[in-house]
DNA sequence: CGCCTGGAATTAGTT
DNA sequence: CGAACTAATTCCAGG
């Protein structure tokens, strides 16, 4: 819905309206539905939920790997992973040595070899691997790519182009992988992973080209970083040492990812020029990139001296027509692997200095340097790894892959998103100038906080990754983009894992280890440019939506780190919006505490699973209150509380830090000011696991001790449901008058909570029900408190119970397609709306946008 | 002048 | 194969 507002006055939004200036995030909204659509796999879920540890992951299932790079295995001390190197290695193309330029293959390999990137500018041992071992043609041989776009080639190739698992939607299956399975499953699953990983691994070599991207700043901070091995040093990537340098083989073929979520659509078919191809893409994205600074140095790896990055900034990526192969193997390839993620450590050797030395950085290309060839672990036990659930401790100098599941809390360790990103960030096109960095719902921008730890400082990594219902993973098709200016106050800098461009902060323990997330755009990277790369089966197309992923890795002495991680809200990057009304405000049924409005019909009616969606009051000026959400519901969802909606926050099953917060447990604010409370989201994303590890904070409406997350209300039965507080909130199912005051749709009026909550306001009589309206439909009942579990499983019915539901023949039937509905959290908007609102004479009234 | 933004115009991909 | 639509990108203009 759109805003409401009155145009007639003014309003005084200071109460209403924090200051925020910043638009609402509109678009969030459509997720629901998005989700519905896409959410496709139903096999996403997860049940698993380990606890702490890493390891929710489900396995998954035979055909798709689902983890990009190898998962860490466990290292000889107990609860001590090791990453691993990625299996398949990429011969070196023409001279190995030097990243393998040529387009290295990529073997397969049950053993993997591993360089560690050494200080010299060797090029990475391992693209010198033989190609042939990879003989399955791969895309994993590729011709270098030239000119490339950084940031896609970067996005793309280290994405692994191959390897990489789709960014997002795609994946069905990337679930069920990872499910726990059971033995049998799990050795299943572990002959796909290894495949799988293997792919992976070549991605990440891949990858590295450094990334161009002129802005990276030298790393600001660092220096002391006790982790040096992420950082090196700003001048030097001593640390490198450790990182590994892989070169994995493309994906198999075998190994298909998992269809994207729509199944990943071909440009033309064959290659064809199609537009698509970058090439000819009007876009150019060939053509522009092509022109592009040519690929990396034979050392890619290299980073520059003089550009210290945790991350090695890999050779720029080929373009992205490319065959990755190619990419690989040209000097690009030799990615480094940060020490964290793409490290492998090598035979058990660790790079040098890897450990928690910090390495001094020694040439840019160490990662190529010598590669010590490890022996490949058996599928088997890397499943199990993955599965079991494991402590997230790692050796300093085998940090976990970007795509390795990571809980967000360990023990006393906890980082946390205390305040959440918009659900809405316009990503820019490098055609595009910048858009600037993703702000907080709130306002200001995203907090990020690790508590537990407040010894040293601390590298903060921060990369974008997928908000599908698979695993958490670094998002293809979008890249973080490095906000410079004088308006960005957190010291950053870019540095490239295997394909990923990672941005870098420190948590200072004066800052209570907290760092304000200020200086973090998101560059979308053409569809095209990313689906041509082989290996790449995600596909962009609708694949819009992230998740701001940090990653820390806390020094646990012993040359052990325990890394932990957490997950933004889904956050929706197309700048359009999905649907968007203005509501109508009914004066008559307004005062200066409550504020009526119709509530506009959301636009699908068909919608399966919940929709969140956003609104915000707004003075029919420029000012806006911030922006608060409730969402429509089918209307099943209400009346069955999933039974598994403990479930279906996977996270919760995934890990106790997690399933709190999936829950939206009582840290949570109630208000579903937040995306993430959207069901519809959360759903999704929970089932990852890690991601969301900490509640959000919800400043503006500072969740209200007395929320109970579970309590959610639909307007109809909704006070009767027992909100906590009764909202005043009621709903009119009314056509869509142009009628000002009519609406279409059920008005409802956001009244203040406050003093007493007002009882449920019952539909207005004149208002035509949409459907069905809420109340009769009653059938609304209130739902069982369990938190946002009532309303669905996980929240709700919608995706989250989708499945799990039906399977159980729960509501499957249940949505009512065309009846709209419109269930909100009576609280949410009593609080989000109505405090502010009080106050106002004739306030507007203003919807969510969906 | 450059960075953001919001929107609209185009073009490509689907149905 | 073309039309109608939708989504993705590119451009523009205003602040």
């Amino acid at each position: 819905m759109g805003a409401a507002s009155c145009e007639d006055e003014e309003l005084e939004f200071k109460l209403v309206f924090g200051e925020e200036k910043e638009a609402p995030p509109l678009g969030a909204g459509g997720s629901g539905e998005e989700l519905d659509s896409e959410d496709a796999p139903s096999c996403c879920r997860l049940a698993l939920g380990e606890p702490p540890a890493p390891i929710g992951i489900p396995r998954p299932p035979p055909p798709r790997p689902g983890m990009h790079s190898p998962p860490p295995r466990p290292a000889p001390s107990p609860g001590t992973w090791e990453s691993q190197p990625a299996r398949s290695v990429r011969l070196g193309g023409p001279g190995g040595g030097a990243g393998g330029a040529g387009g290295g293959r990529v073997l397969e390999c049950p053993s993997i070899r591993i360089t560690s990137i050494s200080p010299t500018p060797d090029p990475p041992a391992a693209l010198e691997d033989n190609p042939d071992a990879w003989g399955d043609g791969s895309p994993r041989d590729y011709p270098p790519p030239e000119g490339f776009g950084g940031y896609r080639e970067a996005g793309g190739q280290s994405r692994g182009a191959f390897f990489s698992p789709s960014p997002g939607s795609s994946s069905l299956s990337s679930w069920s992988f990872f499910s726990d399975a059971s033995d049998e499953a799990a050795l299943y699953a572990a002959c796909d992973e290894v495949e799988s990983e293997l792919n992976e691994a070549a991605s990440r070599f891949g990858l590295g080209s450094p990334l161009p991207s002129p802005r990276a700043s030298p790393r600001p901070w660092t220096p002391e970083d006790p982790w040096s091995l992420y950082g090196p040093s700003p001048g030097g990537r001593g640390p490198e040492d450790s990182w590994l340098l892989l070169s994995a083989p493309g994906p198999t073929p075998a190994s298909p990812r998992p269809a994207s979520p729509c199944g990943k659509r071909r440009y033309s078919s064959s290659g064809t020029p199609s537009s698509a191809s970058p090439a000819l893409s009007r876009r150019g994205s060939l053509g522009e990139e092509g022109p592009e600074p040519p690929p990396p140095p034979p050392l890619p790896l290299a980073r520059d001296p003089g550009s210290p990055g945790p991350f090695d900034y890999v050779g720029a990526p080929p373009a992205e027509s490319i065959p990755q192969k190619t990419r690989r193997t040209s000097s690009e390839q030799a990615v480094v692997l940060p020490r964290s993620e793409e490290p492998a450590p090598c035979n058990g050797k660790l790079p040098s200095g890897a450990e928690e030395s910090v390495a001094p950085s020694g040439g840019p290309q160490k990662e190529v340097a010598g590669m010590d060839y490890l022996v490949v672990p058996s599928p088997l036990a890397w499943s199990k790894a993955r599965i079991g659930g494991h402590s997230p401790i790692f050796r300093t100098s085998a940090l976990p892959p970007l795509d390795w599941p990571l809980p967000s809390q360990y023990e006393q360790l906890e980082l946390r998103i205390e305040v959440q990103p918009r659900a809405h960030h316009r990503a820019h096109y490098e055609t595009e100038g910048s858009r600037g960095a993703v702000k907080a719902a709130p306002g200001g921008h995203p907090v990020v906080k690790l508590l537990g730890y407040s010894e040293k400082p601390l590298t903060l990594q921060m990369f974008i990754g997928t908000a599908d219902e698979r695993n958490l993973r670094p998002h293809a098709f979008y890249q973080v983009h490095r906000i410079t200016g004088k308006m960005v106050a957190t010291a950053s800098y870019e540095a490239v894992v295997s394909g990923t461009k990672v941005l870098e902060m420190t948590l200072l323990p004066e800052n209570n280890m907290a760092a304000n997330i200020d200086c973090a755009g998101i560059l979308k990277l053409r569809n095209s440019d990313i689906e041509l790369r082989k290996g790449e089966t995600d596909i962009g197309r609708k694949n819009t939506r992230v998740r701001l992923v940090f990653r820390v890795h806390v020094p646990q002495g012993g040359g052990k780190v325990v890394s932990v991680q957490t997950a933004s809200v889904p956050i929706e990057c197309y700048g359009k919006l999905q649907w968007e009304e203005e509501a109508m405000v009914n004066r008559l049924q307004s005062n200066e505490v409550t504020l009526t409005l119709t509530v506009p019909e959301y636009s699908n009616k068909r919608v399966s699973r919940p929709v969140q969606v956003y609104f915000y009051v707004s003075n029919g000026r420029r000012k806006r209150s911030p922006t608060q959400s409730f969402k429509f519901l089918p209307v099943i969802c209400k009346e069955e509380p999933l039974p598994d909606s403990s479930l279906r926050g996977f996270p919760s099953a995934s890990g106790p830090p997690f399933g709190t917060d999936m829950d939206f447990s009582p840290p949570r604010p109630p208000y579903p000011s937040y995306p993430h409370e959207d069901p519809a989201y959360e759903a999704p994303y929970l089932s990852e696991g890690f991601g969301y590890g900490t509640p959000p904070l919800y400043p503006q409406t500072g969740p209200p001790p007395s929320y109970r997350p579970g309590l959610r209300m639909f307007p109809e039965s909704g006070g009767a449901t027992g909100c906590a507080r009764p909202p005043p909130v009621s709903f009119l199912p009314r056509p869509f008058p142009s009628d000002p005051y009519g609406g279409r749709g059920s008005s409802f009026p956001l009244g203040l909570p406050f003093p007493p909550p007002a009882p449920f306001r019952p539909p207005l009589p004149g208002s035509p029900p949409l459907e069905a309206p809420f109340p009769s439909q009653s059938g609304v009942h209130p739902l069982p408190a369990e938190g946002y579990n009532e309303v669905g499983p996980g929240y709700g019915p919608g995706e989250g119970a989708s499945e799990q539901e039906k399977s159980r023949g729960g509501y499957s039937s249940g949505f009512r397609d065309s009846v709209p509905i419109q269930g909100i959290t009576l609280e949410e908007v009593s609080e989000i709306i109505g405090r502010d609102l009080s106050g106002f004479p004739a306030p507007p009234g203003e919807d969510p946008p969906a």
